[in-house]
DNA sequence: TTCTTTATTTATAATCAATATAAATTTATA
DNA sequence: TATAAATTTATATTGATTATAAATAAAGAA
């Protein structure tokens, strides 16, 4: 979740034009909570764009996770790539039920944050944390 | 990093044969520390086998994920599943250079991980986490 | 505006890890 | 040893993503 001109502008500044696709593209990236898939980005702007074509999708994608404003997730449980407009660290909870992926707010995460960077020896760039389980929405219809 | 008799014996208990390729499968899991490919198990595994089929690995693999002995790190930025003995929460670091994956503990995951369980409502069932950066031993061959 | 150039989108084909399938091989049991 | 079941192997297929090139749209100059 993140303001979309923080990622439209973004791509101003890196000499890109604001065509129409890129608009909608940031736009429904910013604004879904959960965090979706190429394939559920284009079959959801289709009906307003009908020309527009899978790969404007993906290449707007990866164009907003090379300039570091997106990130992947490719962890998701479902042989899908993910997008997330969130870079902070954060937990992602994905349900292997319905297979979607919402953010949770914990406290602790910016404690083990540091640690690791203290720790690491690493010269960090960023993180992925994926927890998996039912959710709430979901364990009454599946029993593990 | 885990016992291979851990690996072995959940194939047997699961009435599955303990054949040369699987035990071999196993026993590279279980001693890499870092964490390898379908394709470099494969590899690896070849000269002793020469007759080992990618199936056999692909295939091993997907029933020790079946049985929670394995897990897989699809979000490793080479576009590859690396596969995990250590199924316990922690974190891995990913190299974005070398594309190295080593484990680093750190005694705040627990607590997020409680915390996360208490929080969450979710029925969780495992945790996948990743940073990325340069390693020690890529920093220098490489500016940010 | 019109022309010219460049960026972008689109359509199509290609890639490649992973899966599906079925034949060949090995193992277990009688 | 013979029979049946499990496993491995070889081959073909899938499907998300990428590559390529043609078509379109936008920007700048005259």
């Amino acid at each position: 979740m993140k303001n979309t001109n923080e990622l439209t502008s973004a791509l101003k500044q890196a000499g890109l034009r604001l065509t129409p696709q890129r608009l909608a593209i940031c736009r429904f990236l910013a604004e879904s909570k959960d965090h979706p898939t190429a394939a559920m980005i284009y079959e959801h702007l289709r009906p307003q764009y009908p020309s527009l074509s899978a790969m404007t999708v993906y290449n707007t994608l990866n164009t907003l996770v090379e300039l570091g404003k997106v990130n992947v997730l490719g962890d998701c449980g479902d042989d899908h790539a993910h997008y997330d407009a969130d870079t902070s660290p954060h937990i992602n909870l994905a349900c292997i039920s319905c297979h979607r992926i919402v953010d949770i707010a914990i406290p602790q995460v910016e404690e083990l944050d540091r640690e690791v960077n203290r720790a690491s020896g690493y010269q960090l760039l960023g993180a992925r944390m994926m927890y998996y389980g039912l959710c709430p929405a979901c364990q009454p219809s599946k029993v593990l």
